[in-house]
DNA sequence: TTGGCATATCGGGAAAAGTCGATATAAATT
DNA sequence: AATTTATATCGACTTTTCCCGATATGCCAA
């Protein structure tokens, strides 16, 4: 994944928001049935609504921020749940200590 | 500073570079006579002339990184050296950590 | 198998960023 | 004071991003 891609990830304020959403969940959503937060992540909708954005531009942000490694997704019925990936922010704090 | 000017400064593979080049100065500029650049860092000049890019647009650059607290400026007599600012890298490094 | 949700993709108009050449400013030199 | 050198700013054009509504797709229920 190319560096710059990441931080244009990052490079809107509601991408950051969501960020910070899916590090607390549980302060940040409803509760959901069959699905929970740190397993599978929230969905698509619940994101949306919070967003306060159109639904395609939410699908659209949460699959720039899902190439970018920093989100994953799982498919469940008709749903679509993310999570943070805490892999790819590790990844991007080792960049910014060890490269910049 | 807001976070999106931050990450918005690094969305782009120039500056992405500058500031990896300001990291080791001595490997990536040569020599300058009267300017330490561990103290007031690397000229406009010599970026410039890394970077391939023409002068106004590395000036650009330069204070976008700048007004991000990426990087800090000195003048000394007609040129402007540029430096590294660890204060808001540091920074930087914490809210990915703690917020993302 | 049709209808209804949830999500993804497409097409587009407006705003922002990338990048340049030309010009302005500021300092040093003659 | 006029010239040169280094950097900053301006105006313009092109490309990218933002964000929407409309449409497509996938899955489930009746």
């Amino acid at each position: 994944m190319d560096q710059v891609e990441i931080f244009k990830a990052l490079s809107n304020k509601t991408r950051l928001q969501i960020l910070g959403w899916l590090k607390e969940p549980e302060l940040n959503f409803p509760e959901q049935p069959n699905a929970d937060f740190e397993n599978v992540g929230v969905c698509v909708g619940q994101i949306q609504i919070k967003s306060g954005l159109s639904q395609s531009t939410i699908s659209e942000y949460l699959s720039i921020l899902q190439r970018a490694d920093l989100i994953s997704s799982t498919r469940l019925g008709q749903w679509t749940y993310y999570k943070r990936n805490k892999e790819g922010l590790k990844k991007l704090s080792e960049i910014i200590n060890t490269e910049l």
